[in-house]
RNA sequence: UCCUCAGUAGCUCAGCGGUAGAGCGGUCGGCUGUUAACCGAUUGGUCGCAGGUUCGAAUCCUGCCUGGGGAGCCA
């Protein structure tokens, strides 16, 4: 007898077939004469159901140890369904136990639980429909990703997690050591003794991988990584986490234009593919979570994202028949009121801003002819802000040597990073895609811990 | 980190100085096709923690902890 995956038997299955399922038991309904079983594997947001008549043997026995929760095996015949709402059930001649769940503690009920209970139960809550959804679309995501730069002959390379660079300018860093924090080894003057710690001087977990990525891509052309990343910022808002998944190209003989049609390649892509692979779940979200999921998607899809300067985001800003909360001024960083304004009321649908102040970016981004604006790109998504960040990198090394120390960083402590402008040094750019934040945008989920399996935030690491 | 709201039954919440409540869930019973099944009964509590005010505190005050929403930082 073959065991089926339930998503295989809901979509291809014919009566008379026998098959074997294995899952978990979402709900059972016991009438007189006869009880059903619903069967979720993970497979599909729909469960199988499995109907069980009293001349079952051991019916009484069997049903009482099979409770919301339960593992369960079952083998025998599909038929067609009686009832209605599925077109196929399965008529069990085995049913076995792997492993019950008392129905007295089990936490996940047969009814609709709030997020914030559910993640305090984040070793089950993968077993309700909406996460359960969630966690298929990220896969879906993930795989997109990969499909769009394999199809383009990007390598995917793995930037190292442990890092001594301090100095990326991407916020507070997790801080690594094997040394004894109880009594760490002390210099002359009293501070801490580096020099006796693994790496010989601070180590930190990566903020990001994009200087290493910059060093990939000036010998294969195009790379990314997609890997996780950390930061230490006391942020609690429902679009941060210490320990998030970052994807960042890098292309090198590439400009801020050509960065742009990357990004917006991309996001279409993600959005196409998603679409065609998860539409159940699509389809739950659009109608369970919001409302406008499906609408979302088709607008990325279908339509031009919008392209502006910062300064004419500016002055969009200034003639914008609202007031601000925060100053609108040229220099100034866009907030997040200004930024929901651009993508959410006045074009509805994701916007580029490019060319941000030189003052408020960081310094590996290129300076314009201008002299005061670097060729920044931000992608700004509606309900989610800030999307994607990127810019063209400064490829000209006395202009890095110089915003480095503008920048109050030591060039010493880059110099394998001013190294590259100094020996075949091309124009190259490159995006990050904060990728919780995608599965957030598709799913129409408002909190970001509930797309990660095991969301880490400040005060929480439980799981 | 700042602002704001909230912590009462397993879950979602009402009660806001005078005997601790409801719905759902669980349990038991009923029901020949259910699908958030339905009907009846029943079970269930350190009212977040620690102080204080009061004859009396879930209720008022102070501090702390935890969670939500918003902001900052950012992806």
């Amino acid at each position: 007898m073959d065991v089926r995956r339930i998503i295989d038997i809901l979509r291809t299955g014919q009566a008379k077939e026998a098959a074997e399922i294995r899952g978990w038991v979402r709900t059972k309904r016991e009438l007189k004469g006869f009880a059903f079983l619903e069967i979720n594997d993970g497979s599909a947001l729909a469960n199988l159901q499995v109907v069980i008549n009293a001349d079952f043997p051991d019916y009484e026995v069997v049903l009482k140890s099979i409770n919301t929760g339960t593992a369960v095996v079952a083998r025998g015949a599909l038929v067609a369904s009686q009832g209605k709402g599925q077109r196929l059930e399965l008529k069990p001649s085995q049913l076995e136990v792997l492993g019950d769940a008392d129905p007295e503690t089990y936490p996940l009920q047969k009814k609709r639980h709030s997020f914030e209970f559910l993640r305090e139960i984040a070793h089950l809550r993968s077993r309700t429909n909406t996460i359960g959804a969630v966690f298929r679309v990220r896969n879906a995501c993930a795989a997109a990703i990969h499909q769009f730069f394999q199809e383009r002959g990007f390598l995917w390379i793995h930037a190292p997690i442990i890092t001594t660079n301090d100095c990326e300018g991407a916020g507070e860093l997790f801080n690594i050591t094997s040394l004894d924090l109880t009594n760490p080894p002390r210099t002359e003057v009293g501070e801490i003794d580096y020099r006796q710690d693994f790496f010989g001087k601070p180590a930190y977990l990566t903020v990001s991988g994009q200087l290493e990525a910059e060093a990939m891509a000036l010998a294969f052309s195009n790379v990314y990584t997609f890997g996780p990343t950390f930061r230490a910022e006391n942020s609690n808002t429902s679009r941060h986490l210490a320990e998030f998944w970052m994807v960042e190209p890098e292309m090198a003989f590439c400009d801020l234009s050509g960065n742009i049609d990357l990004a917006e390649a991309f996001l279409k892509h993600i959005f196409k593919t998603v679409l065609a692979t998860c539409p159940e779940d699509i389809e739950f979200f659009n109608q369970r979570i919001d409302k406008s999921v499906l609408e979302t998607a088709n607008n990325i899809v279908e339509n031009e994202f919008a392209r502006l300067t910062y300064t004419e985001a500016i002055a969009q800003l200034e003639k914008a028949p609202r007031q601000f909360e925060f100053p609108v001024e040229w220099g100034l960083d866009l907030q997040s009121e200004h930024e929901r304004y651009l993508a959410e009321a006045l074009f509805k649908r994701p916007v580029v801003v490019t060319d941000y102040p030189a003052k408020i970016k960081a310094f590996y981004m290129r300076l314009n002819d201008d002299g005061k604006t670097v060729a920044a790109m931000d992608v700004l998504a509606p309900k989610i802000g800030e999307i994607i960040g990127g810019s063209q990198r400064e490829e000209r090394y006395d202009c890095l040597e110089q915003r480095i120390r503008g920048a109050g960083f030591s060039p010493e402590s880059l110099w394998w990073y001013l190294d590259l402008r100094r020996y075949g040094s091309v124009p190259h750019a490159g995006f990050g895609l904060g990728f919780e934040r995608v599965v957030q945008f598709m799913t129409g989920m408002t909190n970001i811990r509930d797309v990660i399996p095991f969301p880490r935030t400040p005060q929480n690491a439980e799981f």
